[in-house]
DNA sequence: CTAAAATGAATGACCGTTCATTCAAAGTCA
DNA sequence: TGACTTTGAATGAACGGTCATTCATTTTAG
């Protein structure tokens, strides 16, 4: 995760004060935007929350836009980290149990939760005016999209003919799984994690429908 | 639209030039918004790029913030005239034809447009700590979803037994509109909306099927 | 003892807001 | 209609507060 400190027990306790303090820091800024937005995540909030000192954000990150671009980095590494576990774990199975597992992850509290999907948007909102935060935000750029494009490949036993149709598929899924998290962060009170999985599957599902299982009717409490 | 002043010409020379300055103010903070970020839109970005002088913000609208309240409500009130144009456009038609209809104006360039959408993210970003801003930008909220759920009952002629298909089928549409706002935000230049209107129409039929006319194979390119 | 980490008061830039002043249009009356 | 008064829109310099950053000093681990 981080290239300059891999392991703690090589440390000394200098540098794991170091490398707790960095992470403070982070953790800080993520919570102090998640309250009042970027535009109250004031070093002051920061120093605040974290209960380090104002000028140790200097010290660690030398400016609070790098420290803002290190959070997007995190949060982006969090993500990524969290559905390539999940690709692990299923990659002995079949497409359909893959997919399911890679949908779940998408939707897990791990990484769909408020304080998370907030930053996520705070950072998107300002695509624009810092085009460096773009990169760790953008779905398009993300692995994840390759491991989707692989499953639904699977699903149609690579037949090149129908690789439009994987990739209209991956299209498809990760625009809806976009939709879930805006969701999820307008409305995280009446979002239903079960429902928007079934959801994604029964639409997954219905872009290969000869290629599952038969298709069992929508599942509707 | 605006309820202080409905008609222009009852307005005299003075009224006019008031409503045009509000115009203008409006204009130039989402123009600001879209350049610099909310954090970038200051007053004086805002007296820069409208040419109009540092004070005219207090006066028409008090404060910064009733400003930038004013930006979201203008957004909203914007986004809701396109589609309900829409609506009565194709009211007399059958169902699938209004469906089709609905999506075509939330993929619109009037509303989907690169300055928008990152107004809409904006404001989305600063929900939880600026909670004035959530009515305006969520999509739960809107009347859009009521208008697509009369049209999916249309398409099941309102059979109260499948009632909960109808509601499962607009949230997964509303859901996938919003991931394909959130797809054209981050990737304008790739965006496609001819593709993403078949995918939007695809998803809705695949709910369907037995009520749409027989199901054309996916027309990819 | 040495060197790096941590501190936080000081600094200057920039923020939104205020308000005395200017200016032009609307209203009034002969 | 033309001269004068009233009204309120518009201005922008000035103000106090807050921002991120700096750096001389203190603390602490090696």
């Amino acid at each position: 995760m981080d290239e300059l400190v891999d392991a703690d027990e090589v440390l000394n306790a200098r540098d794991r004060g170091k490398k707790r303090h960095r992470r403070q820091l982070l953790d800080a800024t993520s919570e102090a935007i998640y309250l009042y937005g970027v535009r109250g995540a004031t070093i002051d909030k920061i120093h605040e929350i974290s209960g380090l000192s104002r000028g140790m954000i200097s010290l660690h990150f030398q400016s609070k836009e790098n420290l803002l671009k290190a959070v997007a980095k995190d949060l982006a590494d969090e993500y990524t980290q969290n559905w390539q576990e999940s690709v692990i774990a299923s990659h002995e199975g079949e497409p359909v149990e893959r997919l399911n597992s890679l949908i779940a992850a998408d939707l897990s509290p791990a990484v769909l939760n408020e304080r998370n999907i907030a930053i996520w948007f705070s950072f998107r909102a300002e695509v624009n005016s810092h085009p460096e935060y773009r990169h760790y935000v953008n779905s398009r750029d993300s692995e994840f999209r390759v491991a989707l494009l692989g499953i639904f490949r699977g699903l149609i036993s690579d037949d090149p003919d129908r690789d439009a149709e994987a990739k209209l598929a991956t299209n498809t899924l990760t625009a809806l799984l976009e939709g879930m998290w805006t969701d999820f962060h307008l409305n995280p009170k009446n979002f239903d994690r079960d429902e928007a999985q079934r959801a994604c599957l029964y639409v997954a599902r219905s872009f290969f429908p000869d290629n599952f299982e038969p298709q069992p009717p929508l599942d509707i409490q």
